[in-house]
DNA sequence: ACTATTATGTTCATGCTTGAACGAATGGAT
DNA sequence: ATCCATTCGTTCAAGCATGAACATAATAGT
């Protein structure tokens, strides 16, 4: 029995890897600690920053590009749009599909939110230089791009 | 009203990290359906990992190593000791501690899961150099380093 | 010795996320 | 036109993670 593999601890990309994995779960830990006071998670961040960029998107968009079930964006919208941060309108075209866009309000509380998720993320990534920063970056698309297809 | 403050999207910091919680996000729901065939979560791999690295552990160890709350192993390790696959006795010295080992089925379906996960981590990392994935390890120790202070 | 403080683990209520099952709307094939 | 398959959103039950409140044990101060 050929239990004793060659174990990863001592294999780089392990532990290089577990090193990201720490980063992440910490950088979104802390996220939600100062979203606090605005009463904001960083699931709802997300869905406020797509709907800046995307207006009009369907919940079904929305969830492919949270990585999410679409069950979760239905559990998830309600809150903001009972909050008047985004509205809900049915499309014309094709009935089945959900409209999203942001109300002024969702606009202006994005923005606060900003702030903060960008403070933390310059405190973060300044550790770096600029090159290295965007070697990450595309080191991690690829990994997301190949990983996609599995 | 300074409502357009420079947005993110456009601010490189950002965008990279952007991708590296994408990556992350991926790699772990990836790693959940890779591990369903041994009916194990990440969660639970990650408990059984840290107890092979640290036989001994208490739960309040366990839980600061894997950054989440005392109550959360608590509910997590009854399953994993119904199963056989680690045992937890109280400490002599201080009786409120309990000290977690590995059992043999333990040691034996780690094994198992690791391949798992060390395959995923490889099909990952493979798209990087030796010096870059070392690099990249580096920023988000730092990362980590830096946020836990925050 | 006695009290106050701290540390460990548990319990419980809450909220988040998921996946399966469902209804309604659409589009295509015959 | 009529099925059939697909898509979009919802509902529901289950599993996880969290934080607060608690009980017990250890420790420090007096």
């Amino acid at each position: 029995m050929n239990i004793k593999q060659e174990l990863p601890w001592d294999n780089p990309r392990f532990r290089n890897w577990v090193a990201v994995a720490r980063a992440c779960h910490v950088l979104e830990r802390t996220l939600a600690v100062k979203l606090a006071p605005l009463d904001l998670k960083p699931a709802q961040l997300d869905v406020l920053m797509n709907l800046y960029r995307h207006p009009g998107m369907s919940q079904h968009d929305l969830a492919r590009r949270l990585l999410v079930g679409r069950s979760n964006i239905t559990m998830l919208l309600p809150q903001l749009e009972t909050r008047g941060l985004l509205r809900r309108e049915g499309d014309q075209k094709d009935k089945r599909v959900l409209r999203l866009t942001l109300t002024e309000a969702g606009t202006e509380l994005l923005m606060q939110a900003l702030k903060v998720h960008m403070a933390l993320i310059e405190k973060a990534m300044s550790q770096s230089t600029p090159e290295q920063c965007d070697m990450i970056g595309e080191q991690m698309r690829k990994i997301a791009d190949v990983l996609k297809e599995a």
